[in-house]
RNA sequence: GCGCCCUUAGCUCAGUCGGAUAGAGCACGCGCCUUCUAAGCGCGGGGUCGCAGGUUCGAAUCCUGCAGGGCGCGCCA
């Protein structure tokens, strides 16, 4: 169990007592009160806001409470050094074997180490990638894929039941347009010479290989039938081809989906016009004309009456369009239909992973799923900045209208899986990420996905030579130390930040914050190199002690721990720990 | 014009449901390799948390207004 959540659980006791005795009266709202480390380590080893939080409604000052707390808190026997400061915090230190043992629990856990129950089973569904199905994976998406990864592998850590969901744009004018490149490419691939790309048409030379790949199945079946006939071919042959591209991509990136949902069998099986009968009958869908858009008003706007829905009602800045004017439904209403498909799998809690220029859609979706569900599904939207390809300093042109963009598989070719997993979460999604595909790959403390792999490496290899020696490695052996040996502040130090990795995970599931990881693995990087560190200035302090077996045990456990953590936080990133650094 | 996101050290960024003297890396200055990997570690200088109000025991964090940057704004997805 996590040390914080445990010593919340004494807090509570000595609340209890207190009330008992008639110092705190009974029913107190406790759900403010929180047990954490304080921010200055100085202060103590726990902290605990009890007795602010509560002292309005206990009627009493915040000092009077915090000594009533310290009393009863000072007689548990992992307990030291209770004292009041400031406002009314309440700091306490405990017996370093106290900390100690969880060296014990995270040999015993493994990369489990961490794993919680918040989650509770409860289902989450993290839709994310779900690039159109156009072209291949590109940078950009490069980032919503590992967020959206290792988001889903963080609530699983948590103790959610994850689905993993990829929803395929097929449907709509942009694969029609794909349909018809890539029937041009098609007859180009069958001899005729096609000129330049029309405007209009996607120019990107990864379509001669859909429309090679047509000729060579179909042969020329869909050269002289009209328009009508091979289009639905085009669109799905190319559809096909693309997203088995992107399935491949994905593969390399380490990213695997549970669910493919199709955008086009969603709307073929009716499920639109379902949702939107549900709406109707919520009186949620209305006909009305919509203002036009200030300040960008477009060359050929008219007012028209739409079917709009009532996203005012929900949050929403304007009233929404169901319907195109040829009445064929918006992407929004289609996007309706699918999440209230994901609610009716089985599953309220939904997660958006997007990029930024959708952000002007949260608002409606997030009322959408609000109004169809009746309030049952709920939706979260991890919006994912920009991304700024750089190679030395200096940005990478990239212009998709001239099709001369940077694929996925190229910039995976060039910095690895794992560099490039690491990197995209080193930065809040919500922030721009500067991505330089020179320094990602230098080896240097700047670097953090290197910081944090040598620390990984160092653990593996001091490991290796007590192997080497004859000395056991095993966890069961090493759990059997005595880990008293461990006097130094330094190693006390460490195993702290060893012990905070379950309430990391619990802090940043709950946040739908992966990036948090990184920068708890930077944290604890840097706790292992300093103590690595100090055995080079007094040869005391190194892990192994040839002529102190029993202290060499002990601080084994330390290291394989600390291994076992660093492994357990890079595999929520799905980033593979390396063993060596040197060749 | 409106909406959303961002603004923290010279630079790039963290900052836990509001918590104590705001942190890290880079850069700068000074130290540490006969040693388990020095691709590392230690010490030091460096701040009006964009600006102005408000909420309260307490605000970088929540609210309001303003400024600067990014993204978007019916019949694209």
């Amino acid at each position: 169990m996590d040390i914080y959540k445990s010593f919340r659980v004494e807090v509570d006791r000595a609340l209890d007592a207190m009330t008992a005795a008639g110092d705190m009266p009974a029913g107190v709202d406790r759900s403010k009160v929180s047990v954490e480390p304080p921010r200055d380590p100085a202060h103590g080893d726990m902290s605990t806001n009890a007795a602010m939080v509560l002292a309005k409604a206990a009627g009493k000052p915040p000092r009077a409470i915090a000594d009533g707390l310290a009393r009863h808190l000072s007689a548990h026997p992992d307990v030291t050094e209770v004292s009041v400061a400031g406002p009314g915090f309440l700091n306490w230190r405990l017996r370093p074997s106290r900390w100690r043992a969880t060296l014990r629990d995270v040999l015993a856990a493994g990369l489990g180490y961490g794993d919680s129950d918040v989650g509770g089973g409860r289902a989450v569904n993290v839709e994310y990638v779900s690039a159109n199905p156009t072209g291949p994976l590109h940078t950009a998406h490069a980032r919503g894929a590992v967020v959206g990864d290792a988001l889903a592998a963080l609530l699983e850590k948590a103790g959610y039941a994850v689905t993993r969901e990829y929803y395929i744009n097929d449907a709509g004018a942009q694969v029609e347009v794909l349909a018809r490149s890539t029937h041009l490419r098609y007859r180009e691939a069958l001899g005729e010479t096609i000129g330049g790309i029309p405007p209009g048409m996607y120019p990107g030379e990864y379509l001669k290989d859909v429309g090679q790949a047509i000729a060579d199945r179909d042969g020329d079946r869909w050269l002289s039938v009209p328009e009508a006939a091979w289009l639905p071919a085009m669109r799905a042959a190319a559809v096909e081809i693309i997203m088995c591209w992107i399935r491949e991509d994905l593969g390399r990136l380490g990213v695997a989906h549970d669910v493919f949902t199709s955008e086009r069998a969603l709307v073929d099986s009716g499920a639109v016009t379902r949702a939107l009968t549900e709406l109707e009958a919520r009186d949620l869908v209305y006909t009305g004309v919509l203002e036009p858009p200030k300040g960008k008003t477009p060359d050929d706007w008219e007012p028209r009456p739409q079917t709009l829905f009532r996203a005012t009602s929900f949050g929403d800045d304007v009233d929404r369009p169901l319907k195109k004017s040829d009445g064929s439904y918006t992407y929004f209403a289609n996007d309706i239909a699918y999440h209230l498909d994901k609610v009716r799998r089985g599953c309220p809690t939904l997660i958006d992973v997007w990029g930024a220029d959708h952000g002007g859609y949260v608002k409606r979706m997030q009322a959408a799923t609000s109004a169809i569900t009746g309030g049952e599904g709920a939706l979260d939207v991890k919006l994912c900045q920009l991304v700024h390809l750089m190679k030395d300093g200096q940005p990478v042109k990239m212009s998709k209208r001239a099709g001369t963009f940077v694929t996925l598989a190229d910039v995976l070719e060039a910095v690895g899986r794992d560099v490039l997993r690491f990197i995209m979460l080193t930065r809040r999604n919500d922030q721009t990420l500067e991505f330089d595909l020179a320094k990602v790959t230098e080896q240097s403390k700047e670097n953090p996905v290197f910081y944090v792999q040598y620390a990984h490496a160092r653990c593996a290899s001091v490991l290796r030579h007590a192997a080497d020696s004859g000395l056991p490695t095993a966890p069961d052996a090493l759990s059997a130390a005595d880990l008293d040996r461990l006097d130094q502040p330094e190693e006390i130090d460490l195993v702290r930040v060893l012990a905070g990795w379950p309430r990391l995970v619990e802090a940043a599931a709950e946040a739908h914050e992966p990036h948090r990881v990184a920068f708890y693995l930077h944290d604890l990087a840097a706790a292992f190199h300093a103590l690595w560190n100090r055995g080079k200035d007094d040869a005391t302090l190194r892990f192994l002690i040839d002529a102190d077996p029993n202290l060499t045990r002990a601080r084994l456990a330390m290291v394989a721990a600390t291994k076992t953590v660093v492994a357990s936080g890079l595999k929520v990133m799905g980033v593979v720990p390396v063993e060596e650094l040197r060749g």
